[in-house]
DNA sequence: AAAACGGGGGT
DNA sequence: ACCCCAGTTTT
């Protein structure tokens, strides 16, 4: 009871003003939480505002093509989340006739929202007491508590869920949720928290340990793999090049991209042309070899690291069907292709 | 239980 | 280089 008591005093002090916290309704709180999953407020507000602006209600966004909804997504990152979305939102209308579903059992339902997201939703929308687990819940109860359970494994999130779900305040379970978050993410920070001014320093156990830097305990994750990619944009005489849907699982699943030859090493121009011959769209055409990027430009993902070179392809005629490149900003892309297509003087 | 899934920002 | 982010789904 204190330790609610101490958080929610200290929310009302320091929230922030953000767009969400002006609602209640579950349709934008809904978009808001998938948005900001394993996403920080500032890189996720601005997709906040675009999605409220062009799909105002879920009808809106169940009417929509799904590549229209990727290319508003485009930049922000685990594209899943836009897919789940928009096919959520289609169930939404299709199955419930567009009403939103108002509690934690029916939300978990959809797509792409699990413990935390159905719990969010159903404690800010409709005040069930169901306690939020986020990166934020965790380094919070760790600290203060001294746990050492790895927030990462399945017994830490028992007891983290179970922890946070005997401490949250009954009688206000949305403020308290969202005022650990809170308090999670602008003063108990991963790195330098701000202990000196901190309301929990005399009962924190980690402050009082001097464990502050060692909590929460995580599991390490394996280390990046590296790949290497080599994109082929094809420029025609009639200023057309190939763009190729990404259909497989795997990342940027739905996206759009330059067609793609992975290799086992970097490869030098020479090495790329003697191996040209080999690569079907190449095979039997008159074209002109361009390495666009003489280092590799290194695009870091969380699991894996993409050394990428684009070689340009001058030719009069394309192997396969193509498009303008007057239209290839019309297309969702990895933001790795956004920031060629950017660069490049087309 | 572990791996896959993006991209930006901080230290 | 390593960590973290209003996590979820697949393997």
């Amino acid at each position: 009871m204190i330790f609610s008591k101490t958080l929610t005093h200290w929310y009302s002090n320091n929230k922030r003003n953000l767009p969400w916290r002006e609602t209640k309704n579950p349709y934008y709180i809904w978009l808001s939480e998938i948005i900001l999953q394993q996403t920080q407020v500032k890189q996720g507000l601005p997709y906040y505002e675009a999605f409220v602006s062009n799909y105002p209600t879920v009808f809106d966004l169940a009417n929509a093509d799904e590549s229209d909804v990727l290319k508003l997504w485009q930049g922000l990152g685990y594209y899943s989340r836009a897919r789940n979305l928009h096919a959520s939102a289609k169930y939404v209308v299709s199955a419930l006739g567009g009403k939103f579903p108002d509690n934690y059992k029916d939300l978990l339902k959809l797509k792409g929202v699990g413990d935390y997201t159905a719990s969010a939703i159903a404690s800010i929308c409709f005040n069930e007491v169901a306690a939020v687990v986020d990166g934020n819940v965790y380094r919070v109860l760790s600290r203060y508590f001294g746990m050492d359970t790895p927030i990462n494994s399945s017994q830490g999130a028992k007891e983290f869920k179970s922890l946070a779900q005997e401490l949250i305040d009954k009688k206000e379970p949305a403020e308290f949720n969202q005022a650990i978050m809170e308090f999670g993410a602008t003063q108990c920070k991963p790195k330098n928290p701000y202990c000196n001014i901190c309301p929990f320093k005399d009962g924190c156990i980690a402050f009082n340990k001097n464990r502050i830097s060692e909590l929460p305990v995580k599991i390490k994750s394996a280390k990046a793999k590296k790949k290497y990619f080599n994109f082929l944009v094809f420029i025609s005489e009639d200023g057309k090049t190939i763009l190729e849907k990404r259909e497989r699982k795997g990342i940027w699943q739905n996206l759009y991209q330059f067609p793609l030859i992975e290799t086992s090493k970097s490869m030098t121009y020479k090495s790329f042309k003697e191996e040209a011959d080999n690569y079907s769209l190449l095979k039997d055409l008159n074209f002109e070899l361009v390495l666009y990027n003489k280092e590799d430009i290194v695009h870091k993902l969380s699991h894996q690291h993409l050394y990428t070179k684009f070689w340009v392809i001058n030719t009069n005629r394309l192997p396969i069907e193509g498009v303008s490149v007057e239209k290839i900003r019309d297309f969702a892309v990895p933001i790795l292709i956004g920031n060629f297509i950017e660069s490049f003087n087309f």
